[in-house]
DNA sequence: GTCTATACAGGGATAGAC
DNA sequence: GTCTATCCCTGTATAGAC
């Protein structure tokens, strides 16, 4: 979609000399610290990832990191938005199910631990007045979250599997807040079964057959 | 309700001298720390709110904190937990709404803007392997907050204000859920009409007559 | 342009004096 | 029970090598 990816979508470098565009090199080694930095979170959890353990795990010291990141909550952020790239808003449009956004949402959560702790982490600096740039950036994801959602259920909708008489913006908050809160809870405690939850607002916002609602 | 003020209960002192129960001053003292520091949070947010910022608030040295909270992240718990104790757990049993509780969820969120993000870091602590108590206390906070929502919804459900064919755990831990969810995706941005979603769900999860779900 | 070396202010934790 | 002094680590900032 490309909504995502013009919100969601690359940054240029943090400084660049001049200001004239991108630079192959720089780019190249910005992702690269993007990703040995998810390795680092997978390893040893985003409050042992120091700027400095993270240029040890790539090689450089912790300064250089600067050159391509202002800040560290920058380079989290970015970190995230890699994330997301890669796991939600990579799902081909209209799989048969509905809800199949949800089980990426929930794969989010599931596949590098280290980046839902990650998650909450930012939000919450996001949450606190000062921070603009995690704040924008949190603004922006869940809009585009929802906007993801919007698409499948609406597609949902045209294949009876939802019911129409939900207006969309409400629908997609509750169930993207819905997935949210359902991972945190079963990231917590795994004998909440997060699947149960899901199956049955699933099954709440499936037209109701023994009801004269829709026809 | 009894298993709240057990699970949510004061705990003793960090250290006492001897080993012998409370101390009257010393938890008073302890008290007066977790309450001076729920105002310091609102005051400059939970970034701002160092040991030492507190113990300047509070009048005391940094060191001193220390007297009656083993570490940083105890103190943070204990003030969630002071809060949960005032906010969730003091509602009065079957209020004509079902979801009465979840207005008090909201309102958890807005009173102390500082405590969500607070909320929000802890959460992320408990996220990571090694944050044992974080992970203890937030486990035990959603299991005794279900517990006491699944109060409210039988007794909704009595009333017929609520399906009875909806297992009531599932049922519990999708409101909690969503209400977690639809809080943060509100307080990141407030055009996001949080009632409409949680009317929507109390729709939802209304016996299904006739009711349209518009609001 | 990219990186190292280094300095700085602030954080939590801790030991020992009173 | 509270303090001061100290330790080590953090993110940030700057200077200068190549």
């Amino acid at each position: 979609m490309e909504i995502s990816s013009e919100r969601l979508g690359d940054h240029s470098p943090a400084t660049g000399p001049g200001s004239r565009g991108r630079y192959p090199k720089g780019v190249r080694r910005r992702q690269e610290i993007i990703d040995r930095s998810i390795e680092v979170f997978a390893d040893v959890g985003f409050e042992g990832a120091s700027l400095r353990a993270l240029g040890e795990a790539i090689g450089v010291s912790h300064a250089a990191l600067r050159r391509y990141f202002e800040t560290r909550e920058e380079l989290f952020l970015e970190v995230l938005r890699e994330k997301d790239r890669r796991t939600i808003f990579e799902t081909p449009d209209g799989i048969y199910g509905a809800l199949r956004l949800a089980e990426g949402l929930v794969e989010y959560a599931t596949q590098v631990p280290g980046l839902m702790a990650l998650r909450h982490s930012m939000v919450a600096r996001a949450l606190e007045s000062g921070n603009e740039h995690s704040k924008r950036f949190f603004v922006d994801r869940y809009a585009a979250v929802r906007e993801e959602l919007a698409h499948h259920l609406s597609a949902a909708r045209d294949e009876g599997i939802v019911r129409s008489d939900i207006p969309l913006d409400a629908m997609t908050a509750l169930v993207v807040g819905a997935l949210d809160g359902l991972s945190t809870q079963w990231l917590l405690d795994p004998s909440v079964d997060i699947y149960r939850g899901i199956d049955l607002l699933e099954g709440l916002l499936r037209p109701a057959v023994t009801h004269p609602l829709v026809s």
